[in-house]
DNA sequence: AATGGTCTAATGGTAGTACCAATTATATTC
DNA sequence: GAATATAATTGGTACTACCATTAGACCATT
């Protein structure tokens, strides 16, 4: 009999949240609906305030509730907005020392792989707003205005990963674009006038559904780019 | 000048957790370090207690930190443990933000991409380690030690993830795997006799360096559990 | 010498109260 | 009737006190 596992107490505001997310497990507690103020929620559970804030909290960070000031304000049931957990990946990447080529290395695989799927699966409203987003990036070519431009091109990505339907495939091309962004906010000369023109034959191609030759042509700029940073980042490296 | 977006003022247990986050970006934080005391935290940041407590929720949470009681208690910080982001996707799951068929969707991809690059760069250690995976996986076979099976199946994934080299990758699997386990645990019957097999072939390929015959024996295995929890999921859809 | 008990200090966990700040609804005034 | 002051609601913050758990030191028993 060695199976002595350690005793670990579930703290009163875990018993809370845990409770808050079994009621939306069951379906009691569903999309908008609002939770009862926080005076009367300690009060119901006998607990003090506080360990319901650190319980709200808790709930608020993994994105389940929102909450609002004021007189008609409350803890609010999300419609699982993910963007909570894309920081979460974030932060816990930097924890684990990772590097810019690190970064574009997993975005070039897994973006190939969404090619393929958002190839199959993309509806047309999904392949409209990708050349809608390719049209304001040609607009703002023109306009010189360089920094939208990189949060444009970022957000093509993350259209891309829209077209899949996989909301888990979103999250991480989400998480991908902003670590990108946020290491190397300065170097978006990615951007030559070449990019648009690899844009256009990358969405003819996506919506003959050719997913082999799109990702081709997507892995090809990724790989570019990918050269790039990984030489960029390691100067001392021959 | 039509540019207000609103103020969103920053709650102070935001502002102190976002300093944390910074110094961990920074590498002034690195895994084991421990954050001076509550208390003493609450007087250098000029604020209560309790806004303190509620930043370190938040980062506890985010899988930044792990706190313990005691005397030589305290905030540490962790090796970057993604059990927290996992659990935060098992909520959205329950939220109907994610669907089960999604997971194992993104992980076939992602898989497959890691086999691609684990054929390119694992050393001969990092092959040892998944053979020697295989054979405990053998052992607790005979020994129908199922549960024990179960997580080392999902260890194997992760020690390939680790063969990249790319921690970013290692921790997507990590992720995904802890969801699956998770949500899942009852359907472990993904594990005949055969996968042993497919697994000694998919050995020999990967340490041959043959990416795409690896791949393909991976993505077969996981193309059919993928079509058996797309099924098992959806009851009603003929 | 080894084991177990007791005390003490450190530190996270919980409770309770009071007050601030934002927001909405309502009443008041012009 | 519209603008404006007022009140009520609710999350955000502060402060204080105390509880519970842990590690270490020291002591007692065997």
């Amino acid at each position: 009999m060695d199976d002595f596992t350690p005793v670990r107490t579930e703290r009163t505001f875990e018993i809370i949240a845990n409770k808050v997310r079994e009621q939306i497990r069951d379906g009691k507690l569903r999309t908008g609906d609002k939770l009862p103020p926080e005076r009367e929620l300690a009060q119901q559970f006998g607990t003090s305030r506080n360990a319901v804030r650190e319980a709200l909290r808790s709930l608020e960070h993994a994105g389940l509730i929102s909450l609002h000031k004021g007189a008609h304000g409350g803890a609010f049931i999300t419609d699982g907005d993910p963007s909570a957990v894309a920081q979460s990946m974030e932060d816990l990447m930097y924890l684990g020392g990772i590097e810019l080529a690190d970064v574009t290395e997993s975005r070039l695989s897994i973006e190939t792989a969404i090619v393929e799927i958002a190839a199959a699966k993309g509806t047309t409203a999904d392949f409209d707003r990708l050349d809608q987003n390719i049209d304001q990036v040609e607009e703002l070519t023109q306009a010189r205005d360089m920094d939208a431009k990189a949060d444009l091109n970022m957000e093509f990505h993350v259209l891309l990963a829209e077209a899949t339907g996989n909301p888990v495939l979103v999250l991480m091309m989400r998480t991908l674009m902003d670590l990108l962004r946020s290491v190397h906010r300065p170097i978006t000369a990615e951007d030559t006038v070449d990019i648009i023109k690899s844009r256009r034959r990358f969405m003819d191609l996506l919506r003959n559904r050719e997913a082999a030759p799109a990702a081709a042509e997507m892995k090809d700029h990724l790989s570019r780019l990918h050269d790039l940073f990984s030489r960029s980042e390691m100067p001392n490296s021959g």
